[in-house]
DNA sequence: CCATCTTCTTTCGAAATCGAAGATAAAGCG
DNA sequence: CGCTTTATCTTCGATTTCGAAAGAAGATGG
């Protein structure tokens, strides 16, 4: 996509902009210029006008929409035992989305072609006729080095140690294809949800715990592990070893894992994160002090970070997201301990934006890839 | 100053290009518009061409400069006794620096006011005749609203909460007025020293803790505080209540006045952190092994925001910085506890810019503001 | 010392962009 | 209903920017 077109088409695509009177205010570019641009989308089949926006008291702007012919993106979301799976068109929007079960310890070669496969699958099944594939975003749970594509070191991801994904899957489309960890793609996803928030922090508690930040607005990816606060040492009167051979990591102590751990050992089987919420819920007192707990020391590493960075908010989802003791207990460190200056307007809530997000946020890093 | 040309200005005043030809590569403008522009420049008095650079292979680049007529700016740099105080050509270069008794304990009033006489006098004594203030920047120990130019809740700045800093600055001159925390002017400063490091953490040890961030080369403000790490809480043995109320946090176990405290107890009377290093470095045990102690909970805090924000480099300055120990057990600490990914090319070192750093950041910053 | 290569800078016609003014369209109001 | 206000969109000449090619100046190597 030739440059200033493609700015255009992601303003329009991103949900930033609906008209030319938009776009020109937020491309800095000319109207005149912008009607000329956007009367050359419209011709390539890229643009399409749809109706009218409503207007506050002057000549209603048209609307501008991506069309939906232009193309679809294939998008996948893995997790350690399931893969959520959908078809997005170029402006994020989800045609299809599929939960099937998927064990991702099979190895990269195995899980890949399975996921090529399903693509196919909802291709042939849900893909508009004649709409042209144009690329693929797959989100993985572990770190990922975003230039090369490759996972690296992951602690939950056997035998995909610096296997080249990106590179796997560009043999068998000739397309622009995405890797990404799971919490980045999460990020992205629920960051177009809270509007006049620059900076934000998002935290998954599911079996692990991971975090995407949001610096002014774009993702921060350091060097491929920027948010990881899973390995941080906590304060902790006992003492256990974590996985990656440290003392009293957080995700020793606070993840869906470590609870679910911790609950077998007090003879309470659950076999997932989210039977741990049911078990709040339900008022099971064992569950909701553990979820308290891990809050709690999730919300003292949140302290460091919230008077380190200064985010305008804290999004919390995942499974356990859905324990509310888990989020009050985020809430009552933060607030306790962060200088008065973070935290004045520090929004600290839960996911709005659904089980997809993570899908739309891969649709919305995956068009950046597609226009350039 | 006029968009593009001002863009091209900053280029040079800014030390990342010296010839047409770097100004095309990095301002991305056509080689031909970038020498109209600098034709324009230099016909305004602005630029100047200056001899030439050496050559790699081919005909030698003109070496541009900013015009020494150009304008100065005025950079202050305000502890808590003492101030430094400079004159830079538009280059950030600088004319003439000092460093002066100043307490700020005495109020905004009367600081400021005394800052304004000091710059006036360097201005008649070492200020070159016909050459215009263009602008001023003033770097203050605590959280700046970058937004008002005031002071917000400073715990070592007695009578300045919520100053208005800037306006105050405003009455006396018509000029651009900058107002910024200490911490994040040295780290804009030091940031230049490094270059192809784009995200940067610079820690100030001195009497107290500050830290700035560079995220992709720009300064982090956050609401205004971030980068605070001072009021972290620490894990310990024993208990210390700081000067925020709140118990064991990183400033009343690691900073410079913590370290005096601490001494003074043991009969060692020491003045100021400098003071500290002197002990260290006559091998005083009880002055060592604060100091290593001080430099391993000041790394216990960066191996969270390393694992957080997977910087390019840290870098330590301040009086205490000057301390061996405290260097190599920050390293110690972060290189043990990190994420392989995130400390693989990860480099902790003491500061290259020595001590204008922060008015040389002053400076770019500044510069900023008067282009735009 | 001369041909060749490299790099920097300028020239000049072509193309893109701007910006002011006008055309279009709707809301608010007496 | 017509007038005013507000906002969007288009037209068209003026300006800016681009890009290819040529010119300038030094490095390299026989």
């Amino acid at each position: 996509m030739r440059g200033a077109q493609g700015d255009l088409l992601r303003l329009i695509a991103g949900g930033h902009a609906e008209s030319r009177a938009e776009l020109a205010r937020l491309s800095g570019l000319a109207a005149s210029s912008v009607s000329l641009r956007v009367e050359e989308l419209i011709g390539s089949g890229l643009l399409v006008e749809e109706g009218s926006v409503s207007s506050r008291g002057g000549r209603r702007p048209r609307r501008l929409r991506v069309s939906p012919t232009a193309g679809v993106l294939a998008v996948a979301d893995l997790g350690g035992h399931h893969a959520r799976l959908g078809l997005l068109d170029l402006s994020g929007t989800p045609l299809v989305v599929e939960e099937r079960p998927c064990e991702i310890a099979l190895g990269p070669e195995a899980t890949l072609n399975w996921i090529a496969a399903s693509f196919d699958d909802l291709l042939a099944t849900h893909g508009p006729a004649g709409v042209p594939l144009r690329g693929i975003a797959i989100g993985l749970p572990g770190p990922v080095d975003p230039a090369s594509g490759r996972v690296v070191s992951p602690s939950r991801m056997p035998g995909w140690n610096n296997f080249p994904v990106a590179e796997h899957f560009g043999a068998h489309y000739d397309l622009p294809v995405l890797v990404e960890n799971d919490a980045n793609l999460l990020a992205v996803g629920e960051a177009r949800a809270w509007p006049g928030c620059e900076t934000v922090l998002v935290l998954k508690a599911g079996s692990g715990i991971g975090c995407g930040v949001i610096v002014n607005g774009v993702l921060h990816r350091g060097r491929g592990a920027a948010g990881d606060i899973s390995h941080v040492r906590v304060r902790s009167d006992s003492s256990v070893t974590c996985s990656c051979g440290h003392l009293d990591c957080l995700e020793a102590y606070a993840s869906g894992a470590a609870l679910m751990g911790v609950l077998a050992e007090q003879g309470i089987a659950v076999g997932r994160p989210s039977d741990v919420v049911a078990l709040v819920d339900d008022g099971i007192p064992e569950a909701t002090a553990l979820v308290r707990n891990a809050g709690r020391l999730i919300g003292e590493v949140l302290t460091v970070l919230v008077n380190f960075i200064n985010p305008d908010a804290i999004v919390v989802g995942g499974s356990l997201s859905k324990a509310e003791p888990l989020i009050s207990a985020i809430r009552a460190a933060v607030y306790e301990r962060c200088l008065p200056l973070a935290t004045r307007d520090l929004e600290i809530a839960v996911t709005r934006s659904g089980p997809d997000a993570a899908l739309l946020g891969a649709g919305i890093l995956l068009l950046d890839a597609v226009l350039s």
